[in-house]
DNA sequence: AACATTAGCAACCGCCTGAGA
DNA sequence: TTCTCAGGCGGTTGCTAATGT
């Protein structure tokens, strides 16, 4: 062994950047099959060219079927805020405390929103003790009604959702659901759709999304029944 | 309308840690 | 005990959309 560390894969051998369909059904369809035993051994067992340290990403931050999408709640938000005050930058211990929540998305939630609140509320309540009538400020009255909560953060653009809908039609339209997991590289060929992550429904607010897609997938996969089947694609003609 | 700047976030990088040989 | 390896973690980057000028 020469010195330093070994490169986690062939750097030169893997695909780097936004996840596709195709290779997100893959990665779900292998891992419903066999578990996530080897990160390392699944990319090459799944058929996909990523490294296993991407796909362990891809799955736990964004395919995971608990994983909760959407907007953090004003609850959720002070829950993040007290625990960063006991853990700091921990984000997998304060992840563990918000059930659904990725360590990714509350670092990504605290760097871009929550600490500048409390920088402001900082300054607010340094402005304020500096004048005669300043009121107390103590643990659990971080959100004042003024303050921006993340509700007014809309995370999909209506670009992204005309683009779900537009691969909605398409698959219903069509019919042309893949039968077999290893032949969805053809997804990719519909050229608009944004194939990196913010069309995929687990990352859309709206539930009426992630239940087509997750119905999708039990099809897909072979989880349900041919009734059961039939069942859904009557309920996709009838939205 | 065009360009510049800012914000948001998915994904990557590299280090750390623990398990096992 | 030492070494290797895989998984996990936090910091950072880079792309895209939104907003401002």
């Amino acid at each position: 062994m020469g010195k330093g560390r070994t490169a986690c894969c062939d750097k030169s051998k893997v695909k780097k950047g936004p996840w596709t369909t195709s290779e997100d059904l893959k990665l779900i369809s292998f891992i419903q099959k066999h578990g996530h035993g080897n990160w390392r051994a699944l990319p090459k067992q799944a058929g996909l060219l990523r490294c296993g340290k991407s796909c362990r990403l891809r799955w736990i931050n964004y395919l995971r079927p608990d994983v909760k999408r959407g907007n953090f709640t004003p609850q959720e938000e002070d829950t993040i805020i007290n625990l960063h005050r006991a853990f700091g930058n921990r984000w997998s211990k304060i992840a563990s405390h918000l059930p659904g929540r990725t360590d990714n998305e509350i670092k990504n939630v605290w760097n871009t929103h929550l600490k500048k609140r409390l920088v402001m509320m900082k300054k607010e309540e340094y402005n304020s003790s500096s004048s005669s009538t300043s009121t107390s400020s103590h643990q659990g009255q971080y959100m004042d009604n003024n303050s921006t909560t993340l509700e007014s953060f809309s995370p999909t653009s209506s670009k992204a959702n005309d683009q779900v809908m537009d691969f909605w039609e398409y698959m219903l339209d069509t019919s042309s659901t893949p039968t077999s997991i290893n032949n969805l590289d053809h997804l990719d060929s519909y050229s608009n759709l944004d194939t990196t992550s913010e069309h995929h429904p687990q990352q859309l607010v709206d539930e009426f999304e992630c239940q087509k897609w997750l119905t999708y997938l039990e099809i897909e996969l072979e989880l349900t029944t041919n009734n059961q089947q039939e069942d859904h694609q009557n309920n996709f003609m009838q939205l």
